[in-house]
DNA sequence: TTCATGGTTTAATCTGTTTTGAACATTTTA
DNA sequence: TAAAATGTTCAAAACAGATTAAACCATGAA
């Protein structure tokens, strides 16, 4: 285990961070480790710099390339894949930003769909006043929907703004 | 259980879009189901209407109070309490989003931190090229974090904005 | 072709979180 | 006061995800 060539206290602290985002401890150390490395590594010299098994860097590394967060470089000489990190952290977190937004406008349009169509399917027993209430809760949860909407499809927008 | 009676589509899809974003299940359904019946429910009801254990109600009560997420409400002729869902769905969401966004901000602080004390700690061995490169990368992440933390300050003004 | 190397897949294991159920404490009813 | 109702806490069970280890597949060198 080389890591006494390498910033450990960064790699760790990028996998808690990456953790409370709900992102795997793993795949964000090893985006930390090849962030901080000048040379390009192996999957093997990756396992073997954070101490994980192949098959976990395997998964890891998959996910990474899904991401655009890791690129592959071929080195002269050697047969076996080398990856580098992508550094545009900055489009990368934009880029997850974003699916991640659109994914949960939809999971929140299905729960407005949901109490409509509860709302619909008991239109003819229920009273007037419950149907009232729902009206009111639907049409309030229907514009938060709108504003996230808003807010995902501007959302390079505001990158740009906040670079100024 | 008396479920026919509540939009379940719609407890369902917010217990699922608040897992999403990694948040308990169970709390966001207490939420949901407060937030689309009209009337206050005790934590027995709320039990018995999600299916759940009374321990797991407890547990979850308490941490939608500590979110301001719902309020307790004295019903007259009642010594047990009941709940009411705080409306302001939104104001919840900017809360919580600008707690989360502070302790990601620290955390990507420590990151730096991080990788800063490694470079202090081996200048003496280093090489130059290596401490270029480190000290690049360091600049990168202190932008991002610095317009994180600009991002953060301004979220009330951005809710503002959003509004129109 | 066989052997060695690099990488993927998958079943089993490990880890951390959520949920339960029981014990306990507190308050209300009678 | 005792009995019933309400709510909290906590140890143990259940569960979900992450990780490993081993089997497997592919490729290139000899």
């Amino acid at each position: 285990m080389k890591t006494s060539n390498t910033p450990d206290k960064f790699i760790e602290a990028i996998g808690n961070l990456g953790e409370s985002i709900g992102l795997n401890r793993t795949v964000c150390q090893i985006y930390a480790l090849l962030y901080i490395t000048p040379e390009p590594l192996s999957p093997a010299q990756i396992g073997r710099m954070l101490g994980i098994s192949k098959g976990n860097v395997s998964i890891n590394m998959k996910k990474l390339e899904e991401w655009n967060a890791v690129k592959k470089v071929w080195l002269k000489g050697y047969s076996r894949s080398f990856y580098n990190a992508n550094e545009d952290m900055e489009g990368i977190i934009f880029d997850k930003l974003k699916t991640g937004l659109e994914k949960r406008n939809r999971l929140l349009e299905e729960a407005v769909n949901g109490i409509k169509k509860s709302l619909k399917a008991k239109g003819k027993i229920a009273d007037k006043k419950l149907m009232r209430h729902y009206s009111s809760r639907i049409s309030k949860v229907e514009n938060l929907l709108k504003q996230a909407e808003l807010f995902t499809k501007n959302i390079d927008l505001l990158k740009s703004l906040l670079k100024k």
